[in-house]
DNA sequence: TCAAATAGTTCCAACATCAAAATAATAGCA
DNA sequence: TGCTATTATTTTGATGTTGGAACTATTTGA
């Protein structure tokens, strides 16, 4: 590859993330969701529809430590996004589940993510997607081998 | 595009940054340079080898307003990475500039880039690249779409 | 000449985060 | 059964990042 060619799609790569996050903070303060941050939208996301994972689960995907996330979940309770449910068969956990309001916005993210990646992919074949596909693979590979450290 | 390949790359999408950023701060932490934060490395890579540009000018590019600029490259300057420069011509200005240690860290960074976007494009042609840089283009246009602030 | 504008810095309050200690519940074993 | 160790979560205290408002220094222009 040529160094030009490189230069602009490290550009593209680097830049792009902090545009979406911008763009999804912005879009909240417009919404009808003005009280939650993009970090709290990404622990609902987590927090997701049916499973209702446990505490350190849900930490644990969004690297971050448990008591980080107990004061998180405080304030998506108090602002009625999410709601504790204790195991009845171990009382130890904490079950995490989303109130009609937590999904609500669960679906507007999902909805945005889903028109930003047909942005992406405008106009590409299964073809092209695939190849797509297969360079995030490897960038995915790529940092794996650099800090095998599990994600799950 | 089907449900299923949106899902797997919109899931790509989003992990990939992270990754990025948790990988980098690991090879920092086991390098010689210990002392400073990706944050801090990001700071250096905008402020750059030979352009000197103004305190306002970085914090635009860095999306960070100038009292918190300020107080980063303070740390900087202590920890002999950016040297602060008076304009000459116009003493209201503070041109920033690299000190040796600081293009040592700017030179590493860039290395380890380069490296991961050529994993990215492993065993891709010309016309692959293209399509790649396509897509990333299309995912801008959509951001910028969204939010038309300017980036500069 | 001096008021307005511009660039940067200082200061403070809000917030996120982690590590360690504390609390609550369960499991395992003598 | 009755402890003791283990596990899950929460609380607490300390630290670092950030933005905004007030402030200082300098230049511009009427």
């Amino acid at each position: 590859m040529d160094y030009a060619t490189a230069k602009r799609i490290n550009q593209l790569l680097t830049t792009v993330y902090g545009d979406i996050v911008r763009v999804e903070e912005l879009a909240l303060r417009q919404s009808q969701f003005k009280d939650i941050s993009i970090k709290e939208v990404h622990a609902v996301d987590v927090i997701s529809m049916y499973e209702h994972k446990t505490t350190s689960q849900v930490a644990r995907e969004l690297r971050i430590t448990p008591g980080t996330l107990t004061t998180m979940v405080n304030h998506l309770v108090r602002k009625d996004y999410v709601q504790r449910i204790r195991s009845d068969d171990d009382r130890r956990f904490v079950r995490l589940g989303l109130t009609r309001r937590g999904r609500l916005i669960y679906r507007a993210h999902e909805s945005f993510h889903r028109k930003m990646v047909e942005s992406f992919a405008k106009d590409m074949d299964d073809e092209q997607l695939q190849i797509i596909e297969k360079a995030l693979l490897n960038l995915e590979a790529f940092l794996e081998f650099a800090d095998p450290t599990p994600k799950k």
